[in-house]
DNA sequence: GTCGAAAGATTCGATGTCGAAAGGTTGGGT
DNA sequence: ACCCAACCTTTCGACATCGAATCTTTCGAC
């Protein structure tokens, strides 16, 4: 059972084969894996009139306390994006009514972000058949193998620093 | 030894405990590896002047063949990219005097992209150090714990259609 | 108290990406 | 011969993202 990383690397070893490609046989696939998966994604929620960040950001606020509230520094590190982007986010969930914005009570530099009821019930409603999607994708694993495959990641991560 | 993953499924387990995450372990883990991966490389890269993008555009073309030339439409499959990125990043390719258009001989329809020598050479010269440096950023696994990462996940990319 | 540096969010400008539409080319069916 | 559907690339418009600069607020040093 080949796949495209195969192919690849059997034209390195006709092009530079002196070249030690081994790394590329996990940084290739996870590259292209996470694309695949991520198209995946995007399309179940293309179904349900989502964008990929939308639903990544309702998801962030409803799993993080009772409250659904985040300040805007603490949303940045768990979406691994720019501030910049996020604001620009969160001033469309507001406009959609998912997402208000309010003032950090005892620090006035912090800005809030709570789900709104609609913005809560949405992402409820659809969290589960989203991970349903992501099971199916991962249907040609056994669950032996994909905790497997979870540990050798995780280790990966840490050492990437993401702890 | 945690990463950010367990944290998240922490979360999860209080936010909906009935929610069954185990898909995200993997899917979640895939993500975040890979783009703390791609800030590696972009950041390699950057030392060099060049983006990842041009990167890899000029390997895709170095392994390809000895002529170092495929028409669009290969380019574009092998790349994961649409045809209007491609057109778009070949315009600045041949800007840069990395690469060369041609029309494909029996085939108007086709446009030839073909690496010129400073393009193979630029390519030459960094593609031993991008490998090193992938190389280092996967030091946490030994060898048979990345050929076991590599061989699961052959077998998600096979069946996600990418062979 | 006051000043300066650091923290946090936003704005601005530049850039990269994509989907859809358009333009030219090819080959098959009749 | 001709047409039409499929193919390949490019153009166009919309949009998301980021880095750098900006603005306000906070906190510590003195």
């Amino acid at each position: 059972m080949r796949d495209a990383v195969d192919g690849i690397s059997d034209q390195w070893a006709r092009a530079l084969p002196d070249l030690d490609v081994t790394p590329m046989h996990v940084v290739g696939r996870l590259s292209r894996a996470s694309r695949l998966l991520e198209r995946g994604i995007k399309d179940h929620l293309a179904a349900r009139d989502l964008e990929p960040w939308e639903f990544d950001s309702l998801l962030t606020l409803l799993r993080s306390n009772p409250e659904h509230t985040m300040c805007m520094k603490d949303v940045t590190a768990a979406m691994l994006v720019s501030p910049a982007t996020l604001t620009n986010r969160m001033d469309r969930l507001v406009e959609r009514g998912l997402v208000t914005r309010s003032q950090a009570p005892g620090n006035r530099r912090m800005v809030l972000v709570t789900l709104t009821d609609e913005g809560a019930r949405l992402a409820t409603e659809i969290v589960y058949s989203h991970v349903a999607n992501e099971r199916r994708m991962l249907d040609a694993l056994d669950p032996a193998e994909q905790e497997l495959l979870a540990g050798l990641l995780r280790k990966l991560l840490h050492s990437l620093g993401d702890g």
